[in-house]
DNA sequence: ATCCAGCATGAATACGATTTCATACGACGC
DNA sequence: GCGTCGTATGAAATCGTATTCATGCTGGAT
């Protein structure tokens, strides 16, 4: 049986009460009581049940993290940053991976039953009946990475339409015009605001991408292999190929390694998110990055703000992206006044 | 302010006692007043909450996850499966990652304080000293992947001794006899575990690897890369390379594909934890795969097991170790009678 | 008819902390 | 010397649930 706050007080030969406003450092108690409690503190190794302490404060120090597949390993970085951005807040995280089906509604009934006090999702589809609850209730959420237009809440990405014209330029002022975009679907917002940014540039720039140039792909390497296949085996094969993440791109790179397509004489590819393994010298792909560390920074401020004013406006706050140039594409970016 | 039972107890007309009751679905309730509690309980919307449920039943629905350098891949397959063995158990993830050096601490206090019903610990240093006092007070607690000897707790691994010495066994049936190993401090039973089968293996085979060809390194690409070119670039260098971890393998293919280094015809290549990417066409590492999903399995199922009866003796459950032979290697493993 | 078992239910208690309320005491000003 | 104020502290209320205890009632067996 584990001691309480009551034993404490026995060994001190003081009230509960007193051993309380200890703990707390809140209310007048005199110096040598004080070192008394202190010390029957220590003696008795006193763990305050937090579970009784929640509940009492109404405040858990849990925060749920509702986050996209776990094996895309930009989400693993994306966690690595809210992770350290939260223990500096001195709160815990509690996971949910979006594979599991039910996890945002398990995540928010756990914010209803104040086993946390905020959430954050890493990933949202407008649809989500939980998140729309969640939402209405004005429960203290914030989006990151992902954006759902019309939706209630802080919303912190980066600016992914801005994503995609910056790879369709790069690609336009290299002269890369026969251009593939692969993945996209329109129920993922980075994804499919990436895509239009790329699309529309090139529109503006007078090419139109024709649609089996523009396949849909599951964000998984194996898939995007497949994808691949079918793309470069075409027999008018793009140049330049865009893809809306890494592990698309990397799949669509071996592809062409598959197919004895040369990389980048032949081919062209750019990928999004910059996670570590595009820099790896055989991989060597060229990326649009995201400012991860602030996403999750910034993320984790908006959820405290919230938390403890749960009044002020939404903010949806948007960070820029820069591309990384490496081997995947050839040339350096041009410089921002050519565009 | 949310809706308590109390109230829910008023809107159907009854006690809180016999709201409870129906919760729980536990004592005997008549079914027309059960049909009316259940109505009002739809209607009022009500959610329980989750911290006086956990303060009176003594039990919080969540486990503590001290997890590993996240961004290395093999921790988040690892995480996967303990999260998907643990929503099958209804009980939700609290995650901490070993990269902030409090967390051990925070986690064991999280558990003493009832904030968590038990903990799995993926990444463990023998020394560290909230995890012993944790162990010392029987509390709920389960090693994954990492190995304690003389730790008194439940600990599930695969056999890491083993799957070094597959290696080794497999080099020396290829007549790959200036072997080198990278990594495997004596501080992680993993690396620790995997260099000494390694090592052993090659001794009894009367092969003594030389000092300089068992560099230390960091479980990280780039650090690995550094070590592979002192290692390669050595006028003696060795003909396959046997590395703790994929991460590590990955930075040693690396170092060889910036010296020109030809993979495998001059130069073998083997890992540790066949992590996706080591399967991916460019990569085409061979590898030691562990059944991360069973691991994952089995160590929830020991937590279950310790929290519901404590008392049970302690497991030390080990699974085997298979090699999964690729393009970083030439040459099928010999047949296991062979060894 | 009586008694007892068992059922349905409400009242009361416990969980362990925080916080409010009440009280006793000492000092100070008039 | 008395009223008042501030300080130090203890007693009690509170958070929302699960569970135990108490009670009235019904039905069947003797």
């Amino acid at each position: 049986m584990s001691t309480t706050s009551r034993d404490v007080a026995r060994v001190a030969g003081v009230s509960q009460s007193t051993v309380s406003r200890v703990l707390q450092n809140r209310g007048n108690v005199e110096e040598s009581t004080r070192q008394r409690v202190l010390k029957a503190l220590e003696d008795t190794g006193y763990v305050p049940n937090l579970q009784a302490r929640a509940m009492r404060m109404r405040r858990s120090g849990l925060v749920g993290v509702v986050t996209g597949s776990i094996t895309n390993p930009f989400y693993p970085e994306l966690l690595d940053g809210l992770a350290r951005a939260l223990a500096g807040a001195d709160l815990r995280m509690a996971l949910w991976t979006a594979d599991e089906p039910a996890s945002s509604t398990v995540a928010v009934q756990a914010i209803q039953g104040g086993a946390a006090d905020g959430l954050i999702f890493t990933t949202a589809t407008p649809s989500d009946p939980a998140l729309r609850e969640a939402v209405a209730q004005h429960l203290p959420i914030v989006l990151v990475n992902r954006s759902i237009s019309g939706l209630h809440c802080d919303q912190v990405t980066s600016d992914n339409v801005a994503g995609g014209q910056l790879v369709a330029e790069y690609f336009l002022a290299h002269g890369r015009t026969e251009v593939a975009v692969v993945g996209g679907s329109d129920l993922i917002s980075t994804g499919r605001e990436r895509r239009q940014g790329f699309v529309s540039a090139m529109a503006e720039n007078g090419i139109e991408i024709p649609p089996h140039r523009q396949p849909e792909c599951d964000y998984t390497h194996d898939a995007a292999v497949n994808v691949g296949l079918e793309l470069l085996g075409h027999p008018n094969p793009p140049s330049a190929v865009f893809c809306v993440n890494d592990l698309v791109a990397f799949g669509i790179q071996d592809a062409a390694f598959r197919l004895g397509v040369a990389v980048p004489d032949a081919l062209w590819v750019a990928g999004y998110d910059d996670i570590p393994m595009a820099a790896w010298d055989r991989i060597d792909l060229t990326s649009v990055r995201q400012p991860i560390e602030s996403l999750a920074k910034v993320a984790v401020e908006c959820l405290l703000k919230r938390i403890t004013n749960p009044d002020e406006p939404y903010e949806h706050r948007r960070f820029g992206a820069e591309l990384a140039v490496r081997g995947s594409t050839a040339g350096a970016p041009p410089p921002p006044d050519a565009i």
